[in-house]
DNA sequence: TTGTAGGCGTTATCAA
DNA sequence: TTGATAACGCCTACAA
């Protein structure tokens, strides 16, 4: 049985193939009775309106994609997950455009709303991947895009994240409240824009407070346990060692605290250790790891709801928006030592 | 500036349409000149080809659609980022279904298929989400698919799993040889396949061993470190408390630890605990997991590759591909005490 | 409320 | 090696 197109359909029913296609687009427009005979017909056979052929007369896909660096990690698949809901309830489906923080595959996959196979873009990654005219206005050279946790340097931009300044700000605040003086920062790779804000808001605490910044409490990770681990033997056989570290990514912190533990050290008693995002395992590694939580939910349902907006023809205001972190306060730090 | 069209670089090139099409799919039926001429021009006007139109005319979307319960599951994600890999370097994108295990979902997704959006399937679920007529061989009703992990039941589908009998069989055999005769299961919902396999290695592996099966010790969770906790907390109270849990998932192995700790017990000194799947955190967590390792890349580049296959139109012998599993024997189980 | 007709952008077929 | 022509399946003025 050969699959059957809207004409053939519309010849089954004695309609026309503009009737039938009414049916699924405005069947307000349709009269009961022909509605109901259709509607009979393409149960019997099946049929299935063919997206490829709507979308080369509509111009649109139904698709957008969302560019991340790994789905692996875990806060980027809470917001995918976010993401992917709100996509599908207004009928979009999701194209997973993971790049290992691969320029090159950022490219190709922004590339899928050039060859129209999709509609917008959600980019989570610090560079803009569309060759630009620096002499006409950036808006009007980008495709329906939402900019997500890692800013991009551009007002043009819709952008939607938590304030990395001041939630490690608030980070660092707490470990001084606590007594902590020489506090330690393991930031993510260089390259990273969210990572140098916290970094920023790191710096900014520690000076508010009149504490002076030391660079051999300042190493770079790469957001994953091992890189925890490291930093952390680096920082004991400091001659000053940290009675603190603040970590940007909980699973740096947990690498931190299996090293610490594992050469007898015992947190936070002897040492506290700082978490950022809020991650799954935090509240159930041991000791139960205080970190920033970042509103993952809210930060891909803000992504995909600013999107879907300007692909209804809405206008989006350019900038960021600021989502509310939250200061999670568990077991992994406490007063400083004498 | 309007976006330019296939003809429109034609016009400039002054060829036929067909040859700027060929300078595309075909480069080597192009003689070196036209190539160089069209060439000149496409990068001159940044001219990209519509894929609505292509596929249109191939009847080939390009897409395949990755079906799974949840994204947010380290298992799912490691297994989706060699799928994308896979994917991406064959020239597909994919489309993300995440379900959040609701068969409606499962079969919206599934839909793309027949709606011409993507060209095939893969599914991480245990329900074939197509209306299927049960006179008719199944595989001639299914389009270009692949199962992975959840166990489908029947021999028409291509399969790729783990041996979770095996597997479960391989673990309890392990704890037994610590001395263990109580060894509780706390099992995932009791509708998954996976599960359901796991929990008859599990009793296989007892029965072998001349120990009676205790259903006090057989316990349901939801594969979360929640249920971990809430089953921990029962298997306490019994008046006869197992000496091992077995755990379908290392999130819930994780939560049993969690609970065991905060109630006082030393794991593995008073009770052994072992996990399934070896998430990243596994081997992180205190004590250290031991747990049942599943080769996600491994598993997710199978199937991406038997999809592709079938894409390109091979015929790929039906039926399971098992991939090997590992037991990690890490420090949460021990000596079974007197 | 329904039908007619043309075209969306590409590729496949066939002929040159 | 290249070109002319006809679809692919659908939607949408516009006309009836």
């Amino acid at each position: 049985m050969a699959i059957l197109g809207i004409r053939d359909i519309a010849a089954l029913a004695n309609v026309s193939p503009a009737t039938v296609s009414r049916v699924f687009s405005t069947p307000e427009m349709v009269s009961k009775k022909t509605l109901n005979k259709v509607q009979k017909i393409i149960d019997e056979v099946g049929y299935r309106p063919n997206r490829m052929g709507a979308s080369l007369r509509t111009r649109k896909s139904g698709n957008i994609v969302a560019i991340i660096p790994d789905i692996t990690n875990p806060v980027n698949a809470g917001i995918i997950r976010a993401i992917e809901q709100g996509a599908q309830s207004a009928g979009y489906s999701v194209l997973l455009g993971d790049t290992q923080g691969l320029e090159e595959r950022e490219q190709h996959y922004a590339g899928l709303v050039s060859h129209g196979q999709a509609d917008g873009l959600l980019l989570f990654c610090s560079r803009i991947p569309f060759k630009t005219d620096p002499n006409l206005p950036l808006m009007e050279q980008l495709p329906p895009m939402v900019n997500g946790n890692e800013r991009i340097d551009s007002d043009e931009v819709i952008q939607v994240a938590v304030d990395n300044v001041a939630a490690a700000k608030a980070a660092i605040n707490y470990l001084i409240s606590l007594g902590h003086k020489r506090i330690a920062a393991i930031t993510g790779p260089g390259n990273i824009a969210s990572s140098n804000e916290r970094l920023e808001g790191y710096q900014l605490a520690l000076n508010e407070a009149g504490i002076e910044l030391d660079s051999a409490l300042q190493l770079e990770g790469e957001y994953l346990v091992q890189s925890g681990m490291d930093c952390a033997r680096q920082l004991l056989l400091l001659p000053q060692r940290p009675t603190a570290i603040f970590c940007f990514s909980d699973d740096m912190a947990i690498g931190v605290m299996k090293f610490l533990q594992k050469q007898g050290f015992v947190v936070p008693d002897d040492i506290s250790v700082m978490g950022f995002d809020d991650i799954n395992y935090a509240k159930f590694v041991t000791p139960s790891l205080t970190t920033v939580h970042q509103p993952l939910h809210e930060i891909g349902s803000t992504c995909i709801e600013l999107l879907l907006k300007q692909l209804q023809g809405q206008k989006v205001e350019p900038g960021r928006r600021y989502l509310p972190f939250e200061l999670k306060v568990r077991d992994s730090t406490g007063k400083a030592p004498e």
